[in-house]
DNA sequence: ACAATAGTGTCTCTTAGACAATATCGA
DNA sequence: TCGATATTGTCTAAGAGACACTATTGT
């Protein structure tokens, strides 16, 4: 009956010049040893607690990072997925700033841009499909994006890094306020972005409750991403 | 290693008086023989393509219905969620009109308002109000609540359907230029709802393209909604 | 004719976007 | 002082909600 091997992975994206990458790793074990593929592994019944446990472990393990959010993103099964019989992925995604990779990278992560990404084994280009659409959607009502900031960070930085993830600019006066209506972020006193040959910008932190929770707007910030379902 | 238990549940709903209900079955397998909980089950490694059909396969036998709008809502896992030891469920939830259950119900199958849902065992609570939440917030933006009506309709029924849903009287001018801009229902030539001592409805049914798919739109229909995720 | 609800027209208020004025830095 | 970008103020246009008017049925 339980002949069905179950397994995470785990979408790890960040941006890096402005273009969402996903995070690779050579495969060490067969099927497809040295291939790229997304970071994943078998659930371990004995030690995970549950699913986002063995996401936040393999992470943990794999490329050495420990995520400032992580989301389930679905489950992908079938027959076919995988070589070695009925398999079944829990996915989940997970944002974190270009830096933090780059300082955890003892491991040879690889970053890719999620539109150069081609010839993954399994189904792990569909999966980075569906993680990228669930990015981007709910990137358009939501405070997600902070994710892929530092600790802190600027308005106009935050703005770059929404028109990066939903591919369009945003009126800065419509973005302002729509921050303001998520009242997610608060003003680092005193602390600027200083080094410019302009004005210096104020620096924003985002609120402790906000920390894994995501702010809401009933509103797009843009105006298309229309995708039926 | 693979002593993971896999199963699927399906929540699956519908409006009955105005009141969102969900379909509970008594349990006919150990554990909690006899008890009222989710349609659910095994996943069969061997007839199953992957967990979608696992799900209409269980929603066939146990209840008898072919629901018109099947989506993924997560997968819940763990060690501490299932007597019998590590388990994991790929959950499905289902939108169906009245009227299909009522048809269907050769089999015993209760329908229970989503607001005196009480004693399920495992985690089905959990799953039901997770499953509830996912209606409500992407019934703010989409066609979702038509699968909660039969083949045809009034736009006031479809109205009601909404505020039901919303929990939250709409707009009716605003109602219906949203449902115009969702671009989604064919008026059906001629059809009217008669009967009724006043004027009657223009009848409209769902545009054959939009079968299982949603029509989105990028503004809500109410004003709130706005859980913190 | 009356009660009741369907379907429309229109006004107002809120909100998004355009535009522009002011602020503050390094060179 | 100049160039560049941050921040803020304000006008305009688009969209949502309120209100009311017309349409059509059964009684």
């Amino acid at each position: 009956m339980s002949s069905i091997i179950c397994t995470i992975d785990v979408v790890l994206m960040t941006l890096k010049n402005s273009v969402l990458h996903v995070a690779l790793l050579k495969r060490d074990h067969a099927p497809f040893v040295g291939v790229l593929a997304l970071p994943g592994g078998y659930i371990h019944a004995e030690d995970d607690v549950d699913t986002r446990d063995a996401a936040e472990r393999t992470l943990r393990e794999k490329a050495g990072i420990v995520s400032p959010y992580l989301e389930q993103l679905a489950t992908f099964s079938g027959r076919a997925r995988d070589p070695r019989g009925w398999s079944l992925s829990v996915v989940y995604y997970a944002l974190v700033p270009n830096d933090v990779i780059a300082a955890a990278s003892h491991l040879e992560v690889v970053l890719m841009p999620i539109d150069k990404v081609r010839g993954l084994p399994f189904d792990h280009q569909k999966i980075i499909e569906t993680a990228v659409r669930r990015v981007r959607d709910k990137s358009a009502y939501s405070s997600l994006p902070v994710y892929l900031c530092g600790e802190l960070f600027t308005l106009p930085q935050l703005q770059g890094v929404y028109e990066a993830i939903l591919g369009e600019p945003i009126n800065k006066v419509s973005f302002r306020r729509k921050i303001e209506e998520l009242d997610m972020l608060e003003a680092v006193e005193g602390a600027m972005e200083t080094g410019k040959a302009h004005r210096p910008a104020q620096l924003y932190r985002l609120k402790p409750r906000y920390s894994q929770h995501l702010s809401l707007t009933d509103r797009a910030l843009n105006a298309k991403s229309l995708t039926s379902h």
